[in-house]
DNA sequence: CTGAAAGCGCTTACAG
DNA sequence: CTGAAAGCGCTTACAG
């Protein structure tokens, strides 16, 4: 009973096409299009050709499907991390669409390393994916194998950047500006930005501090933390604030959780929210609504992700053009409670 | 300019094993052979391979390598949803394990239904992955699929259920006793049990009364509520715990975030905690130790599914047996500051 | 509506 | 260490 013996066993495993084929007297082409396309087929060979099916319990192999028609109905889904995200619904959401349009999905988790991402890109490739749909860093040996490849990838990111291919996503700087004039209007005049590595974070930074400080015609205080922004931050960055020597009226946060997290230690520490402490946070979770006080946040609007994904994807099946393109999803502030 | 023609042009896309071949001056099989085992391809070759690899952009295609190989390299990871789950630490440590084995997963979000699950093992079975890790319920008719069909399934389970191949996790009656006893010890004398549907549920959940039942001498009260068992059902639950004649000690919820969530309403409503209310969560999840109190919670081990997977998809794959197997993970009680 | 044939891009004993 | 050949299980024009 050596390895190779063994390795013998495996033919016993499903029946095929052919198997189908025969049992039902018909050739393996008309099975093949009972599958894909039933209604070519005469009802009296369909009959015939179901009843084998269920009788031998088979599945069609879609590993030679996908090798035959070149078409493998599979999309790559390359992200950071599932613990720490804001945007799980969003991505439930898309592998639901996907699913609804029967495709199936590959998913790449990058911890937030570029070059694992860029050894992923070259994993996914050789599925011959239909798509990535990317919303993580990749390496520069990544983005030009994708670019070469030609796949259609899908990346969910600041809407003003230069895609690799189609880029879908608000304007960081936009939601910059906003939140540097929310804060404003809200009467707040010692703003404490919060802000992660990586280049949307940035992007958001800088534009809430120019214009911060053309409102306010001062600077605002400014904090860079560590990806991912969960809620293990929050008792050091409310230490922090509570450090700065210029009180602290209002605090923008990278998340829903982080925010959640200042809340908490805030309210232990005796003050109240909003009144001693105002609190914003990032991505309109269903928490945000449960807090007490209500967070006040920002719905970037990962609800429009998975349809504008599934369009692209179409549009691209249907051979048309529609290279480096942006669609700008927008956002919009929540204002609850908690500022 | 119709879609026949425009079909022709997709010929056109990347690099084959035989082109890559052909430059290199070898057949097929040799560069087959550079990349599956190096090692037996002569130094020279290799490097004319390498060469040829490079000027071209080959990449090898996983569709057809795993068509005639018949290894897909495949494995289906089915859960019920990511953005309530408590568990997604644990998924990202499986995915991670399972990329350094060289192996690509497959997502299949079921959403909690069990139907969805059965159509979703169809196309896995279809792919004919190596192994499918299931953390979701499953139609009958699905899990008939999985059986007939032979694959390896490792489910995410009651270790003391019977799994329809490998079952890995703890035993949730042995949870239900020692969360009893734990409030007992802790001096509690009226405790609350949230139950969520669900049969693992359940089993704690009856485990729980009858220890109860036995060290108290008296019923506990219990609530069922509907999964998923998130933040947003804190205030729903706290306000039916508020409205019970008997004053309740101690709240036992099936998931941390919704620990958090009660805890949140608890002070809101200006009770302390654990002092007017003590809470005990699921899960051990980052937060639960951030909170304020902290939260006493109980820690399923989730860093051990990963490795126990991976071991089991090994010893299958060298042939062996390890049917109808159980692993009992366990679970510990962490002791914190909310009871 | 159905069949016959070629082909998708690899892998793998089998020889040499 | 390498080549020639068969085969993995499908799909898809092309005829009929």
């Amino acid at each position: 009973v050596n390895s190779v013996s063994r390795s013998h066993k495996k033919k016993s495993s499903s029946a095929t096409l052919t198997d189908v084929a025969r049992r039902a007297s018909v050739h393996a082409a008309t099975v093949s299009r009972f599958f894909s396309n039933p209604s070519v087929v005469a009802k009296r060979t369909a009959a015939r050709i179901s009843a084998a099916v269920s009788a031998m319990g088979y599945t069609p192999n879609f590993v030679a499907g996908s090798l035959a028609s070149s078409r493998p109905r599979l999309v790559a889904l390359l992200i950071s991390d599932l613990a720490h995200s804001n945007f799980n619904e969003a991505i439930e959401t898309i592998t639901a669409g996907l699913a609804k349009a029967r495709m199936n999905v590959m998913l790449c988790l990058t911890g937030g390393s570029p070059e694992r991402a860029g050894q992923m890109v070259t994993t996914v490739l050789g599925w011959r994916v239909d798509a990535v749909i990317a919303w993580a860093p990749i390496d520069t040996r990544g983005c030009e194998l994708l670019r070469s490849s030609g796949v259609t990838v899908v990346e969910i990111c600041d809407a003003a950047a230069k895609p690799l291919d189609i880029g879908i996503g608000f304007v960081q700087a936009d939601l910059g500006h906003a939140l540097a004039r929310f804060a404003f209007d809200g009467g707040y005049r010692r703003p404490h930005f919060v802000a992660t590595t990586g280049r949307h974070s940035e992007l958001r930074c800088t534009a809430f501090m120019q214009e911060w400080k053309r409102l306010a015609k001062r600077h605002a205080s400014v904090q860079q933390i560590d990806t991912p922004a969960g809620f293990q931050q929050g008792r050091a960055i409310f230490a922090h604030i509570h450090a700065l020597k210029a009180r602290v009226d209002v605090v923008i946060c990278p998340s829903d959780h982080l925010a959640q997290a200042i809340v908490i230690e805030a309210q232990a520490q005796g003050l109240q929210v909003p009144g001693d402490l105002a609190v914003i946070g990032l991505g309109n979770s269903p928490l945000s609504s449960c807090m007490r006080p209500t967070l006040t946040t920002v719905d970037i609007h990962t609800d429009r992700i998975a349809p504008e994904t599934l369009a692209a994807l179409d549009v691209r099946k249907q051979g048309k053009r529609l290279r480096k393109k942006h669609i700008n999803t927008g956002f919009s502030i929540v204002a609850r409670e908690s500022a």
